[in-house]
This record gives structure tokens, C-alpha cells and sequence, in this order.
DNA sequence: TTAATTATTAGTAAGCGTTATCGATAAAAT
DNA sequence: ATTTTATCGATAACGCTTACTAATAATTAA
């Protein structure tokens, strides 16, 4: 029989699912934390890393390791990719899958088993474009700010 | 006229450059620091990232940050993906680019004026899946040894 | 040539995001 | 009821990277 560790619903676990469920982007750990600590005042940092961990290895969400940025955390559970904005920030879904006769030239040519991908397309999103276009071109916006559009 | 900070071309930088050259993977800063040191043993790590930093953004090396694990660099500039090995940890390139049609479908569908892509794979490698179907199958490799296949 | 300016260095501290440790607590199993 | 186990909050430690500092060497200006 499969050693399967025993996973409690505890309170903590179920309102971090909850607010990660709530926020349709995709936070980051701390910004899970703000949001939980209004729920739940006393509940520590490394609580929401420890059950964040715990509900991806689950399966009930997944965890998000970014080139070059903090980590983040995705309430869709399917294979997808995402696509970030340079100005504002925002990290959307990316619908379309890679085709699959790109990954399989891939395997002819490498000879690899593929596991796994990691997708992640940088740009400025259609709003952020339009933005630019119509006032001042200066680069006066936080990149790190979430997008709001 | 544009005013671009002068670079000097000092001993350090002159054989940083030089070790990343002569290694065909793609090292870590840490790797980098290792090799260097042996000609110049009074270095610091920091000089060894400063330079690296600033090599990147001269357009001289690339630099590679990955999801989940630590930096690399590369002395290829060329716009290339990358593949890794999940049981030997070799990373190697990727030659064929992403369809163009593909990215084509993807500026039509969300509309973002698209700067930028990472694509990381991981998988097996050719030797490791000989070697797991030869002798045994117990995951007794380093995963973060580099791959010396 | 001499003096002032600037880039770079080695060494080290600080920063940041994440993970590990620990004694306490509460749920589950026996 | 007793033991075992998962989880908690608090906090320290960790790994990688960046920032700070006074010293030094290359470049520019006088
Ligand atoms: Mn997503
Ligand atoms: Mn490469
Ligand atoms: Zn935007
Ligand atoms: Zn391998």
C-alpha cells in the first residue's frame, strides 16, 4: 500500500486556499500572507509557505517558480503558460500549448524524455499599450506593482 | 549623444570572460568565482558578479535566470532555449527556436507586444536513460552535479 | 607633468526570499 | 485515557545576490 502522509484541513490550510482562490492573478507568498493575516491575525509566515508547499505537492494548486522574480503561487491547476507585463506587472494565463509537433522535433533532436516545460513570455499588455501611446511615453509606473487593468 | 559609462577591460574582467569562454556548459557565478580564482586567488565573489553583471549588459555573455534554480551565464548571445537534464542536472541548448506562427497566434489572442521568452524543458537525457535502463533504477545521482556526458 | 576625477577592486555587511528548527498544541489513532 | 502524529507560531538559519566601504589604479583636466 502507498505510504500516503495524512493531510488535516486545518483552519490555516483552508482559508490560505481560500484567498489564494479569491485572487484571480497570481500571488506571491507574501501577498497571500496579507491577505490571510486579516482572517487570521496571529497565523505566522512560514505557515503559509509550509501549506502553500503542502497543497501543490497535493496537487490542489501549483507552485509557480519564476526566471528572475519571486515566486508565485496558481490556483489553475492545468498545464498552461503565462505572459507578464514589463510596465504594470500583471502575469495572465497564456491559453495556447506549445505545438506538439515542436516538442516532438524537440525529442528527435535531443533525444530527450520531456518532463516538463516552463514557459514565460515578457511584453506590454494591450492596456499598458494603450496607455503609452496616449500620454507621456516617460517610464514613470512600477514595474513590480501588480496590474490592476 | 548617448552618454554610455566607459568600461575598462581590467585583469579580472578580461579572464572572467575568458573561463566562461572555455567552459562549453553553462556555469553559476560560484563556478565562475572557482576557475578564476586559480589565476587570480585574491578575486572576491563580488567582483566576480559585478563583472558578470556588467559583461550582460554590454552584450558580451547572457545571463540566465532560471525558475527555481540558481543564475547561470552563457557566452552565447544568441537567442536560444535551454534543456536540463532532471538526474544529471546537464543543461544543454536548445537549437530550434519557437514557431514563429505560434507566437504569431499568441500577439492575436491577448494582444501584448511580446519583448521576450524563456523556455526551459527538463526532462532525460540520452546517457541518463541508458544508464537507469542498464543497471539500476534507484535515483542515486546528484541532481546538481553538472552533467560531464 | 601634476593634480583631479573616475572606474574598479577586495572585503565584508546587508538584503531578500525561502527553508529548517523547536517547543507547544490539538487532532487522530490505539 | 493514552499515545502518536500533524500542524502551529516564532524565529533562526540558509543560499544567492546586491550594496557599501576605503583603497587603488586608470583616465582626464589643468
Ligand atoms: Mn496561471
Ligand atoms: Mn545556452
Ligand atoms: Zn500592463
Ligand atoms: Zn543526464
Amino acid at each position: 500500500m502507498v505510504h500516503r502522509k495524512f493531510q488535516r484541513m486545518t483552519p490555516q490550510r483552508k482559508i490560505i486556499l481560500e484567498e489564494l482562490r479569491q485572487l484571480r492573478f497570481h500571488p506571491t507568498a507574501d501577498e497571500i500572507y496579507d491577505r490571510v493575516r486579516l482572517r487570521l491575525p496571529r497565523i505566522s509566515l512560514g505557515t503559509v509557505y509550509r501549506n502553500l508547499e503542502s497543497l501543490a505537492a497535493q496537487g490542489a494548486i501549483r507552485k509557480l517558480d519564476m526566471a528572475g522574480s519571486q515566486r508565485r503561487f496558481d490556483v489553475n491547476t492545468e498545464l498552461h503558460h503565462h505572459i507578464r507585463c514589463l510596465r504594470c506587472g500583471a502575469l495572465e494565463d497564456v491559453s495556447v500549448g506549445l505545438p506538439s509537433s515542436w516538442e516532438d522535433m524537440l525529442v528527435d533532436t535531443h533525444g530527450y524524455d520531456i518532463q516538463g516545460v516552463h514557459l514565460e513570455i515578457w511584453g506590454f499588455c494591450p492596456k499598458c499599450l494603450e496607455d503609452r501611446d496616449r500620454v507621456n511615453c516617460q517610464e514613470n509606473t512600477d514595474h513590480n506593482e501588480t496590474c490592476t487593468h
